[in-house]
DNA sequence: GGAATAACCATACGGCGGTATGGCTACGAG
DNA sequence: CTCGTAGCCATACCGCCGTATGGTTATTCC
C-alpha cells in the first residue's frame, strides 16, 4: 500500500493520493484500507515513514560497500550524497514524494518529525564521517564535523531542488548532474584534503 | 487578495487558501473574487508572482544599498542571501508560503515556470556578482562564475530549509541562524578572497 | 465444531470546495 | 437619459473525498 502511496504521489502529487486511488492503485478495496490505516492521515505518514527508512537503508547499503572495498571516506560520502540527487526517474519520483512530504510536513507535526529525524540522520552519519576522517588522517584536526555536516546536507539538498526542477539547465559547459557532482566533488575534497594513513 | 492568500497559506498551509477563506480574509465575498479571478489556480499562480516578485524586490533595495554603500561585494552578496533565510516570523511565514508553491509547482507546470524565473534570477544576479568581483580583485580570476553561483542559491536553499525545519538546533555552540551564517560567510569568503582595488 | 477475530468488500453519508447563476448597484460614455 | 460595463454579492449546484456502516468470507484458537 506504501507502494501504491508512492507510485500516485510520484506520478500525480500528494493530492492524487486519495483514498480511492490508493485502493485502486494496490488493488484492493477502500474498506480494506480503513482497516488497516484508522485515518487517512495515518496511512500517509506510514508511507512517508517507509518511504525514507527505505531511502536512508538505500544510502547504508552504499556506504558499507564502499568501506567494505576500503574507499576513502571522502568517496564513500560523495557516492552516498550523490544516491540523493534525483538523477534518474527513480530518484526523480522519491524527490517528487520527498517533497510533497516535507510541504505536509511543515502543516503536519507527525511528518515534521519524521523529515527532523531523517536530516538528523544524514547529518548525524556525515559528522560522524568527517570524524573518522580526523582520526585517519583525511581532515584537518581543527575541522568542524557539525558545521561541515551541516553544510554538505543543506548543499545537497538545494542541488537536488534545483536538479529536479531545471534538470536538463547546463551550467558553465557541463549537464546540470556533472555541475552538482563537481560541487559536491569540490567542497568534499576541501573537507578531506588528507589520506587515509592507513593506505598511505 | 494576494496578502491575503499569503497569511492564509503562512498561517495554515496551501490547503487552507481555499475561495471562500481567501474572500473572508480579504473582506470580500467569494463571488468578487471570482470576479478579479477566473479559477482558483489562477488566483494561486497571480498571489505566487507577486510573492517572489515581491521577495525579489525586497532582495534588490537590499543589495543597492550595499553598492551604494560602497561595500565589498562578498559582504553585498552575504546580506542579500541571509536575507532569504527565515530568520524572523515573517521570513518564517514568507518561507513556508515559497515552499508550499515549489511543492505545487512539481504539479502545476505554470508554477514550475515561476520558481524557474526565480531560481534564475536569483542565481543570475549572483553570477553577475561574482563576475564583478573579478574585475574589481575580490574573485581569483579563474573563478566559474556561474558554478559558484549554484553552489551558492543550493546552498543557502538548502540552509532555509534546515533552519525553517530546526530554527532552535543549535550547531557546535552557534545558534541555528548563526551558523547558518557563518557557513554562508565562509564560502562567501572562499570564492572572494581578495580585495577590491577600488578601496585598496 | 464453533466462536471469535481478521481479512475484505460495497455502498451510504455528510461535508466541503470550486464553480455557475442571477441579480443588484453605480457610473461613465454616447 | 440609458445602456453597457464593472464592482459586488448570496446562494445554488455538483462532484469528490474521508469516513461510517453493515455485511460476508476466511482463519485461528479453544
Amino acid at each position: 500500500m506504501a507502494e501504491a502511496v508512492h507510485r500516485l504521489i510520484a506520478h500525480d502529487g500528494l493530492d492524487a493520493a486519495t483514498m480511492a486511488a490508493v485502493a485502486r492503485e494496490a488493488g484492493f478495496s477502500v474498506g480494506l484500507v480503513q482497516h488497516y490505516f484508522k485515518s487517512k492521515d495515518e496511512l500517509l505518514l506510514f508511507a512517508y515513514q517507509r518511504i525514507t527508512a527505505s531511502l536512508l537503508e538505500r544510502v547504508a547499503t552504499i556506504t558499507a560497500r564502499g568501506e567494505a572495498a576500503g574507499q576513502p571516506i571522502r568517496d564513500i560520502l560523495l557516492t552516498g550524497l550523490k544516491e540523493l540527487l534525483p538523477l534518474d526517474a527513480a530518484r526523480r519520483g522519491e524527490h517528487r514524494v520527498s517533497r510533497a512530504f516535507q510541504a505536509r510536513a511543515m502543516d503536519v507535526p507527525a511528518a515534521a518529525a519524521v523529515a527532523e529525524a531523517t536530516a538528523a540522520m544524514i547529518t548525524g552519519k556525515i559528522a560522524q564521517g568527517v570524524e573518522n576522517g580526523k582520526e585517519c588522517g583525511e581532515v584537518e584536526p581543527g575541522t568542524d564535523a557539525a558545521l561541515g555536516a551541516v553544510e554538505l546536507t543543506a548543499l545537497t539538498d538545494g542541488l537536488a531542488d534545483r536538479l529536479y526542477r531545471e534538470p536538463d539547465r547546463s551550467v558553465a559547459g557541463r549537464s546540470g548532474a556533472e555541475a552538482a557532482e563537481a560541487i559536491l566533488a569540490d567542497r568534499l575534497a576541501a573537507l578531506f584534503p588528507g589520506e587515509c594513513r592507513h593506505y598511505a
